[in-house]
DNA sequence: TTTAGCACTGATGAAATTAAAGTGCTTAAA
DNA sequence: TTTAAGCACTTTAATTTCATCAGTGCTAAA
């Protein structure tokens, strides 16, 4: 257990490393508490040996480590007021009423990513809770077609196709079948239902039914695929820490190829405030200098998660706050 | 006018600082000619005089210059096969039949910038040639509706709207009034009609007139859109060239923000070679240090621009070919 | 328990040194 | 007239040396 002034200390310099990204010394600290460095500097010690803080080197002043983040992040942050400039320029996208809400999810992010420095990702799933609503069919020429699907939340997919050597009959033959069949089914449950059910009885009323079957399969299926957005991966550029550019490629490679993992669903929960995750160094999966901020939203037409990436060092107290309230103005849009 | 040895000696070093990106010495072309270094200095110093070789420092090898460049791309530079390698992963793109055209660029450009390390610009525009083929709507509720429209090649856009305290009468009277007008209108001339002549008619007519119109409008301008797609941005990492922070950030934010001059269509044609256009450091409008090379696609459905941008240092020959390939299957599918 | 004092450590940056790569020029040979 | 050999010269890049600075830990006194 942490003594009153430990904790003080402890917090001073989590909050002077997060703003200077340079190791905080005794003195510095000292300024701010009524005391002596040496002081300072043997609570210091204690901290160290309790694993909270690291030194770069022997004479160097203190960084937190990893357990010393996640010490101050579940016992030391206080939420931190979004700054007026911010909520404006958020609010000018969620009262945006042209806004798909996907695109003001993306938009809303984008901000983030531009006012904090930080990569944003969003993972967004249509499937949930959508049932199908209408299956249509528009022909071109005689040799194209354009399948449009729509779910019931407003969601389209479509996709143009040949036909040639099938005729109009046959489709629409096999169009009003799956209408019959199939409206109102969930989306996620469609490509079973497809497969055991409709599959059957086009097969035995639909001459080209191998070709026709696979086109449409493959428009409800589009409607499953997740979506993933990064933006604001070049940030990475601009902090102190990641000055040498193989260290930077390293990141981005491990980004690229780690996003899944980011937003990830199966991964507990490591702060259970207003179901914010927070996953410092190691627990992200993606590098150990880096942090992971994330929390799910979940609308009636949609749910996904809203991720920030960034260093280790990163503002917590300030995303967040920026992700509640994002999180809040999805789900009230 | 050049020698031939001349000109050996450029397309050597050319080549040379291609592959390598260091200062190519008197030594190593001297190797490959049948000459002694002093022969070939001297020729050195006759090609810096004339403006095509550039030397870093008073004693170092010798780099192209810009002109250096354009010299060879125009005079020298011989099309390279395309490897049997690179040409699979690019067959198994276009031979996919599943994939719509817009897909197969963009995932034959993400191809070449796997292969190669360069950044990749696709601008496609939607407009070209399409007409109006229907206008739909999907109720979904009393609260929503969703509007489906199709043009003759099959693309699709929709928009899901909030149709609250107007009746669906009025909605269909607009819908069925705007696909008796303008039908068969080629896409791009479609907002100037729907200003001009919807607008006033079903002010007359519909009494929500203003909402409804917008609505519409917002939906149609929506083809014209200009699609950009970047790839294989931070391939820029991986230059030597660009080996610190600072230019490489200075870079990719100069990418950022002149992506459209990249794409720009009033640029003159450089190279009458099979209508590839090359632009060279300058030339290029984004940053001295780099090449942009391009070229136009045209198919009966969209029409658009691809383009490879990289170091001046570029495999020229290479990625013309690549290119000018992807041109031709893309135009062929 | 706190603090002043002091020796010690490692990082950082400037200056000095050296080796390597490559040039230009002069002169002699082909 | 063209080519090549020899050599002095230039610049970079890498290495070493040195001094300075920020910051520590420890001891002893308040």
């Amino acid at each position: 257990m942490l003594t009153d002034r430990q904790k003080e200390i402890l917090k001073l310099i989590v909050m002077e490393y997060i703003k200077g990204a340079k190791p905080v010394g005794s003195n510095l600290i000292c300024e701010m508490l009524n005391c002596s460095s040496a002081t300072v500097r043997s609570e210091m010690a204690t901290l160290e040996e309790y694993g909270l803080l690291e030194k770069t080197h022997t004479s160097s002043g203190r960084v937190p480590s990893e357990e010393g983040y996640r010490y101050y992040v579940n016992n030391l942050m206080k939420p931190k007021e979004i700054s007026g400039e911010d909520m404006l320029k958020l609010q000018l996208i969620f009262s945006n009423n042209q806004l798909e809400l996907s695109d003001c999810i993306k938009k809303s992010l984008e901000i983030v990513s531009d006012i904090t420095n930080y990569t944003s990702v969003v993972l967004g799933t249509k499937s949930h809770d959508n049932t199908l609503k209408e299956v249509n069919i528009v022909p071109l020429s005689e040799k194209n077609m354009v399948v449009v699907v729509i779910t019931d939340k407003g969601f389209v997919e479509h996709k143009t196709i040949n036909v040639e050597g099938i005729s109009l009959e046959e489709i629409k033959k096999t169009v009003t079948l799956i209408n019959n069949m199939i409206i109102g089914t969930p989306i996620d449950e469609i490509s079973s239902k497809l497969e055991f059910e409709v599959k059957p009885i086009i097969g035995r009323y639909v001459k080209e039914h191998e070709r026709l079957y696979n086109v449409f399969y493959n428009v409800f299926t589009n409607f499953t695929n997740k979506s993933v957005d990064v933006m604001g991966k070049s940030n990475i550029l601009k902090l102190p820490e990641f000055s040498n550019v193989e260290k930077i490629r390293e990141v981005l490679e491990k980004l690229d190829d780690n996003i899944d993992s980011i937003v990830e669903e199966n991964k507990e929960d490591e702060t259970g405030n207003n179901n914010i995750n927070i996953y410092i160094g190691k627990e992200t999966n993606i590098d150990d200098d880096m942090t992971v901020i994330r929390t799910r939203y979940k609308t009636d037409k949609e749910e996904g998660t809203i991720a920030i990436v960034g260093p280790k060092r990163m503002e917590y107290d300030r995303v967040v706050n920026l992700l509640e309230y994002i999180k809040e103005n999805i789900e009230r849009k």
